[in-house]
DNA sequence: CTTATTGCAAAGCATTTGCATCGTG
DNA sequence: CACGATGCAAATGCTTTGCAATAAG
């Protein structure tokens, strides 16, 4: 944990950028939930718990930061809000996510799964792939018993 | 097209919405432009040149009604804006897209792709599929040589 | 005829921005 | 100490809603 801020804040100076304590809380309240999909407003929420005087916008603004740094990604599940998510370590690429259509959660897949479609269509359509999003929608193993 | 607009039509009647003057047009616009990916405002103006007294509201709540019944797909590419795609008749999924990076033009892969994948994702996390979004980001064939 | 549908304007949200102030490197 | 970063509030832009008037089946 420490050593993942260690390494943000280097990517952060490495563009002149300050990791100043509002942008350290975000970032620890990304890792400590990175398994779930915040938005904005869930994320300002916990923040405030560590840091009460921080701003919706300043974390709107960190948001955008570390999206530009490559640090998160934000997605769009379809409901009108943005979520960010944490890139794995090392990934090359983004995740993929399986959102049940019954009880709203939303599961990660590290795996790539791709590599063979991404060769067909760089093949086949001459598109030069830089990165993707795949989302599944569905039942969710917990939710398929109560389905009939 | 006279003939998917009668299909259309059954489709509301079957579920007593009727087929007025305005969602016809609002239809006409997307069967026309079925290859673009139309936000509601550019719906809107083009509609609004058939039907000049039509509001934006209208079309809004047109579109929710067409999502309802799957006619059309609502997807967002991370702009703000959310577009509006017709489905390809007697598809099961939704088609993919192909956003270039560089030049922002949009291309549709009607082929599946995913039947492999979705295989493994049923099989591998228990989760039942029923739709999937995938977009690739990248640069288009039309913008690699201008790249370097 | 009845009830869904429409248009308009107002309201609602998520997100962004202006600006004076503050604090990091 | 300079300049980037912050907080607040106001502004923005997309989308939704309330309501009286209208028209489809």
């Amino acid at each position: 944990m420490e050593h993942r801020i260690e390494r943000i804040k280097k990517q952060l100076h490495a563009q002149s950028y300050k990791l100043t304590p509002q942008r350290e809380a975000t970032v620890r309240v990304l890792l400590e939930r990175e398994e779930d999909h915040l938005s904005a407003e869930d994320i300002y929420l916990l923040v405030k718990e560590k840091a009460p005087e921080i701003g919706l916008a300043t974390v709107y603004r960190t948001l955008e930061l570390l999206s530009e740094l490559k640090i998160v990604d934000k997605i769009n599940f379809g409901d009108g809000v943005s979520r960010y998510d944490l890139r794995k370590e090392g990934a090359a690429h983004f995740h993929h996510h399986l959102v049940c259509m019954e009880c709203g959660t939303v599961e990660e897949i590290v795996e790539d799964l791709l590599e063979e479609v991404e060769l067909i269509v760089e093949e086949g359509w001459g598109f030069q792939v830089k990165d993707h999003r795949l989302t599944f929608h569905g039942i969710c193993r917990d939710c398929q018993p109560k389905q009939d």
